[in-house]
DNA sequence: ATTCGTTATGTTTGGTAAGATATAACGCTC
DNA sequence: GAGCGTTATATCTTACCAAACATAACGAAT
């Protein structure tokens, strides 16, 4: 018996960020390219757009910088906006699950 | 710009409770039948059934009484025990929303 | 100019989950 | 015994979301 849980942010009644966009996130940082993010993570590389687009959109800052053609077809690199996204939600995740483990213990279930 | 969570409790693997089945026990508590707590959440009674079936199977004791048939066709009561989850889950979960908007002051976004 | 791999975007297809429908058993009331 | 409203359960249909497919633009390299 364990307890999950799951959490995001959201902006105009919208997802902002959450669990899976983080990670989306993460790989599009250590790959540099959208298309080898969505591949690792076994998405199409139309979902991981539009989830990337839809946290461009929401966001106040840059979030990424995008190169078409050129070498390599291009590429896209986070920016330090969005690798402080990362960074925060992360911590705030992590500490969310601490709490709640601890809250547990006090249950009868 | 809000931050939004759910928590819910496995048991092997499972679902066990969260938001959804809660939500449902205490509607069954209310009206003491399990179509008119299907009615008034506008979800099927197949539906309403199957998902308090599973939290009866996983379960260690009995969380509803049962009458079929006999007077208003019968009817369904919540046990001590199925009304102490739903206290518990509810408390629990206020406690993370209450943490979680904390942490949430602390960001930067 | 052609090739290449990427970003960008529309369209179509398909698989799954939700809903609708159907049927039976039960036991009190009348 | 007939009727009623409930629990219980199977099957069938539908609607929706996700995945697959298709196509274009871009810019460096050769």
């Amino acid at each position: 018996m364990e307890i999950k849980s799951r959490l995001w942010i959201e902006k105009e009644g919208k997802p902002f960020i959450g669990f899976g966009r983080i990670n989306l996130l993460k790989q599009v940082d250590e790959t540099a390219s959208i298309s080898a993010a969505a591949k690792a993570l076994k998405m199409s590389y139309k979902k991981a757009w539009n989830l990337l687009n839809e946290i461009e959109t929401l966001a106040e800052q840059p979030v990424l910088v995008k190169n078409i053609g050129g070498k390599n077809g291009g590429g896209t690199q986070v920016t330090d906006y969005g690798k402080s996204l990362i960074l925060q939600f992360e911590t705030l995740n992590q500490n969310c699950i601490n709490f709640l483990e601890e809250e547990y213990k006090k249950l009868e279930l």
